[in-house]
DNA sequence: CCTAATACCAAACAATCGTTTGTTTTTCTT
DNA sequence: AAGAAAAACAAACGATTGTTTGGTATTAGG
């Protein structure tokens, strides 16, 4: 008389990580609202309605792929950093692999910078702790800089707001992921105003 | 036996204006997707059919708006660049007016920023043409500082990006548009490395 | 004053949306 | 092999979406 704390293992075929990719894929390149449960299904081979057996709603669904980006992303950048030692060349590392994930390596990454909080009121608050949480690194890597207080937070979000834009623009015959993001950083590092004046 | 050139002059009660008035508001605090032709037409007590008269269809309400932003903030920031003649003064004016209008002054100007031209693909060409028009300023703005070519590109994309992002954040309670403004081109202005090292 | 264009109303249309329900198939465990 | 849970199907539901159509006041110009 086993104490029914029965659950099974889920299958092996589970395509609930198919799942999770193809909306990725289609939210990150259409956006949010313009993607429906049907579209979804079509790219995974599913009725919209199975849909319904993995996540209880269109709105959690999102909340999935956004905790997924923040975990994909926050780690490559937690490893690029570790490798380096020198405040600045940590900061430089992060900021690299940051574009490299948000500009070709990941559609999970990509849905957490585009997709705005505000436009999913329903779970707006936990995708804005998500965003929190993961931009938090950044607020650490820039404290080892050792600037004043103040200027600590507007070079972070100056920093952020910068790289981000990128995917606003960024053609992949350009410059790369990695050299956008050293040039942003560029832009804070040297003063813009000409020396001799 | 006139030519028929016959156009009569708009009536004097005109709503069109009250109309694009409340979109702008609706849609720089939903978002578009989330805000609904009813939802217009409530704000500015019309049935929603009767839009139509004024608006072909819903994404060319968006582009009349968009337009129109891009015209009042760029008036804006035409006129206070123009009070200053030392070009980061210029550039520091144009920021300043920038983010005022994007951040208190303007619900069209905030359209412009928050919708993005990809999530509305009918008319996304001509957003970004708008968008272009409007940035072009601060290319003008940013060549006068006579930096290094390569250079200039990034300093526009890192500045506006970095101005932009504090739609995201900004509270009414703390810093003023002005002195965001200020501590964002601050960060491009004075290096980030400790002067001794 | 008359007429024609303007500016709206009233009501519906067709399509699509996210979601639910009941049933069936598939897979794992015993 | 048998039973049970997992994972999907099939089909619809109700609501909402952008939009159209036909009619009706209102208003300006000749």
């Amino acid at each position: 008389m086993a104490i029914t704390t029965s659950e099974r293992a889920p299958r092996q075929d589970n395509r609930r990580q198919h799942l999770l990719d193809a909306a990725a894929g289609l939210i990150c390149r259409r956006g949010y609202h313009a993607t429906s449960m049907r579209d979804i299904g079509r790219a995974t081979d599913m009725l919209p309605g199975s849909i319904y057996y993995h996540f209880a709603s269109k709105d959690e669904l999102l909340v999935a792929i956004y905790a997924e980006g923040v975990r994909r992303i926050a780690e490559r950048v937690d490893k690029a950093a570790a490798r380096a030692t020198d405040p600045m060349k940590r900061l430089e590392a992060a900021c690299v692999a940051h574009l490299e994930m948000l500009l070709t390596d990941s559609d999970y990454a990509q849905v957490v910078v585009r997709v705005l909080p505000e436009d999913v009121p329903a779970v707006s608050v936990r995708l804005t702790a998500l965003r929190d949480d993961y931009e938090e690194r950044f607020r650490r890597l820039i404290a080892e800089l050792k600037l004043p207080k103040a200027r600590q937070r507007y070079a972070r979000l100056t920093l952020l707001g910068g790289l981000n834009s990128a995917q606003a623009w960024y053609r992949p015959g350009g410059d790369s992921p990695a050299r956008i993001a050293r040039r942003v950083l560029e832009c804070l590092r040297e003063p813009l105003e000409v020396e001799s004046q």
